[in-house]
DNA sequence: ATATGTATTATGTATTACATAATAAAAGTA
DNA sequence: TACTTTTATTATGTAATACATAATACATAT
């Protein structure tokens, strides 16, 4: 019974190989089929263009319908192929006009699945975690482009802070605008776009029971010594004092 | 003539509020009118059912035709929401069973567009920053986590590396192969994907024109010596020691 | 009892028609 | 002539419909 089965099998692969093989030597010699929808080829290949610089910022795609004959689809695929670059930010579509490579606002399409609602825990533990990462490590950049107006926007921040804040408390609106402020100093868009896209993550992180409870904090470097120290001390100083503002959130983390 | 105009303007607004008003008021009268398109406005409803936690992870969304007769609009209409937000990774579709939410993959959809010929070249050069920054800023999680095995993985990458490396020559491969594997080390999924999508910029950016010219450089912390201070160091002084081994690119990027 | 066929169902693809907005060309007006 | 307003034109946006395809559950046969 077998023997008729390879022997069909065989007759099969007859158009890949003409020799008569094995059972197991046939499985290996089934290559994976390409399952991919017509609509994942579409973009692979406008993808692809992009890779291979065929296409470049500016340069205006065909029209949908040029495209559907061009590629031998129904303009419904290519719709859907475009779309997906458009979501991208990869082209911007206009009536009339047609659609226009552009460079992509990367964390656009980001902030949109930036939920913290929809996010796994561990991801939103490893967003916190990066946060620490950026503002201790951002601290040559914070010296090379601070200015005289920053310190001072920064003291102002710091003197409108409660008391409280200065010593032990943690309040989450100060936290932002004097932080943020930081991001800002270091003149990098990009940090800044992705500091924004994840606050309302730290906020989150923070009300949810997802860290440890917050241990009791004897005392840390506060915002006032930051700014002294962004005024009149050094990258490496900064780094380490940070750090140690940090410490809270490393607290909770490391337990 | 221009009486005319006010009264049909009048007329229109009439439907508001049944007054005449003079033209001034009449113009603060209109209200922004929306210009979304459907699919826009179904995509914000969609989006707002996950912000609003009305649905959640693993949550399946009513069939498209379903879902045409609830909002009522047309099946296309539908499909091109949905499309958006699976290609944000929001949900996933299979035939058949319908659309479920999921926990998007954030980095999935970037990489597609972090395409260094496309993407302009202040980004570029923002996202060389940011790569120093996490790099300088992850000392602690290394310490935290570094494991024995890593330790002798590290020193194995060092060793492999040629003579002139460890001295003053740069080699790309084994760049990656010792900083990937510090990425590793922090456990942190995310920072890793970051990284991993952020090669090919890097690689760009140090072969085009993007940064100023190399400046020679007299000494600075090897490969061999970070191991070292993970081995028996502080994050401290490793954060301080990976600064001045980043010496090179910092010294480019700030002339 | 396992494997194979079959029905069902929801998404995927195709086609057609029309709506809408942006542009360019034409026509009208000062 | 210069300048505004109308009017085509054109490509994307929306709609409706029909059929293809893949995944699942159920039935059937060996």
């Amino acid at each position: 019974m077998d023997f008729f089965k390879i022997a069909i099998l065989n007759s099969v692969l007859a158009i890949f190989s003409f020799t008569i093989m094995p059972l197991k030597d046939i499985k290996e010699s089934f290559k994976q089929v390409d399952t991919r929808s017509l609509v994942d080829k579409v973009e692979a290949n406008l993808v692809g263009l992009l890779h291979q610089r065929k296409l470049k910022i500016g340069d205006v795609i065909p029209k949908e319908i040029e495209l559907a004959e061009i590629l031998g689809v129904s303009r419904t695929v290519i719709r859907e192929a475009l779309l997906r670059l458009r979501v991208m930010g990869l082209i911007e579509s206009k009536k009339k006009k047609g659609a226009v490579i552009t460079s992509p606002d990367l964390f656009g399409v980001m902030s949109k699945g930036m939920n913290p609602h929809i996010l796994d825990q561990e991801s939103l533990k490893e967003f916190f975690e990066i946060r620490l990462v950026l503002e201790i490590g951002m601290s040559d950049f914070l010296f090379q482009r601070i200015t005289p107006n920053d310190i001072k926007h920064l003291k102002e921040v710091v003197s409108q802070e409660p008391k409280a804040t200065q010593d032990y408390l943690f309040n989450i609106e100060h936290e932002i605008a004097f932080h943020g402020k930081l991001y800002e100093i270091t003149g990098n868009e990009t940090m800044k776009k992705f500091q924004k896209m994840l606050l309302p993550v730290f906020d989150y992180v923070h009300h949810s029971g997802l860290l440890k409870r917050q241990p009791v904090i004897k005392k840390f470097v506060s915002h006032k010594e930051l700014v002294k120290i962004l005024e009149n001390g050094t990258p490496e100083l900064f780094r380490n004092a940070m750090r140690n503002h940090l410490e809270n959130h490393f607290a909770r983390l490391f337990e």
